[in-house]
DNA sequence: GGTAATGATTCCGTATTGTGCAACGAATTT
DNA sequence: AAATTCGTTGCACAATACGGAATCATTACC
């Protein structure tokens, strides 16, 4: 038993409230109950207490049960407290010494990708990349993970307001490819000298909140298999507001 | 005893989730013990299985409780079973890439109308309204549609609540001018050099189901025979499910 | 229309388990 | 350094949740 201090009955009867929100839509009670290898009286008390505290309801006609409003509000109030940059912000520490690298968090401001913190390692770089510095979408590897992330409406606009004339397919290609391996990267295209990997920190809506990149000096960190690479992507889908499974 | 035929335990450990759920962020043990009279004990058993649930965690340094990822979860899923607010949040898009302005939806929430999508157009960003922002009633166009499509007793609650003091007829006045003209609308109240119109969607019983809102930089779009204006209208009439006339 | 079958709800004795109080540890303040 | 506040954990007792079967309600089938 992987014992939590708590109290087993609740342990179980939040077990059958997760199971309950997995399903698409309402439930009976003996699907609910196999589901979870439960005895159907037992999940029938926890579903009344359930549905006293409006977290379930059930529907008239064929008494199936359903998640309530006060599931809704309570998923309202859950988000009302969310502030994905500063739990970003705050756990950034950890990355950086995980990976030992320095690491930068970027979110999308008014002229795009801006950098709004910084956490360095011990190996120094020296850069002229300050706070406020907004990067360019298809130079950076930060630029490339709101790139392929954003609504087409506001990059084509970026685009254009950078002047640079990409073609259409290059973009449509990188964008592609930053989809599939779940990063962007560059290596020397931005500062000479420096390889960068940047990976999407997303909403409930799976739009872009803020970009998390890793800098150093070893282009060898520009790959799929690399340690930090994977250390990256598993903080950043950490942070994500993920569907359920 | 007012039994549901639940369990106690489980009631009780509910009306902790619910209180914490009635803060506006982090709590203290203490508090939220002292806030539903049990001992702190209790409360904290009741905290450990809602922690290991994920509904529930602790911020790290100072110990405080909060809604956890779970809470989200939970309550994207009940969003999920709400048909209305499927099928607005599927066609944001086409109204977002029609009128090319930003366009959000809000639903009730405890604490107000609340942001649960929003739908970027190119161009400005507003980086102080974010997923689960919450509207104040008056200030915000938001805010007028369900202040003028709401019941009276929940309207007078959130107000009371809202603390700011405005005279009843003033209230009456908006209202009644939100009626005949069919949308809300602000320019500048909010958010200093933003305009925003917004008109809501009914269900069968014509009570309000959400709010849609668009907003732009330019205070032109606050007029009834805006084009955009007409769009949204026509939009949120067309989700409404209407009775036959 | 009667009967079978599926599913929701309730009953009941037992022992599992949640409860309150108080002690402990940690962290911050005076 | 002492004191205060807060979060966490033992402990003994009895309150209470558990599981299986019985009951009621509703739908399906002949």
């Amino acid at each position: 038993m992987s014992e939590g201090g708590g109290l087993q009955s609740l342990d179980s009867a939040l077990t059958v409230l997760h199971a309950m929100a997995r399903f698409p839509g309402p439930v009976t009670l003996t699907e609910l109950a196999r589901s979870v290898n439960m005895p159907a009286s037992k999940v029938h008390r926890y579903l009344a207490s359930f549905a006293t505290a409006g977290l379930v309801g059930q529907t008239s006609r064929s008494g199936k049960y359903d998640l309530g409003p006060a599931a809704l509000q309570l998923g309202l109030a859950a988000m009302a407290r969310q502030d994905i940059i500063n739990r970003t912000a705050d756990a950034l520490p950890d990355l950086c010494a995980q990976t030992g690298l320095t690491a930068l968090l970027s979110v999308w401001g008014n002229a795009g990708p801006t950098v709004v913190r910084w956490e360095r390692a011990a190996g120094f770089i020296v850069t002229t990349l300050g706070l406020g510095t907004t990067m360019p979408l298809i130079g950076s590897a930060t630029g490339q993970v709101f790139l392929a992330h954003s609504p087409v409406a506001v990059i084509k606009a970026k685009l254009t307001a950078e002047g640079a004339a990409y073609k259409d397919s290059v973009v449509q290609d990188l964008i592609a490819q930053v989809h599939s391996a779940g990063f962007g990267c560059v290596a020397g295209d931005l500062i000479p000298g420096l390889a960068a990997v940047s990976a999407p920190v997303l909403n409930s809506q799976n739009h872009i909140e803020a970009a998390v990149t890793l800098i150093s000096t070893d282009s060898a960190i520009v790959s799929k298999d690399c340690p930090q690479v994977s250390a990256l992507k598993a903080f950043c889908a950490g942070l994500s507001v993920q569907m359920p499974v």
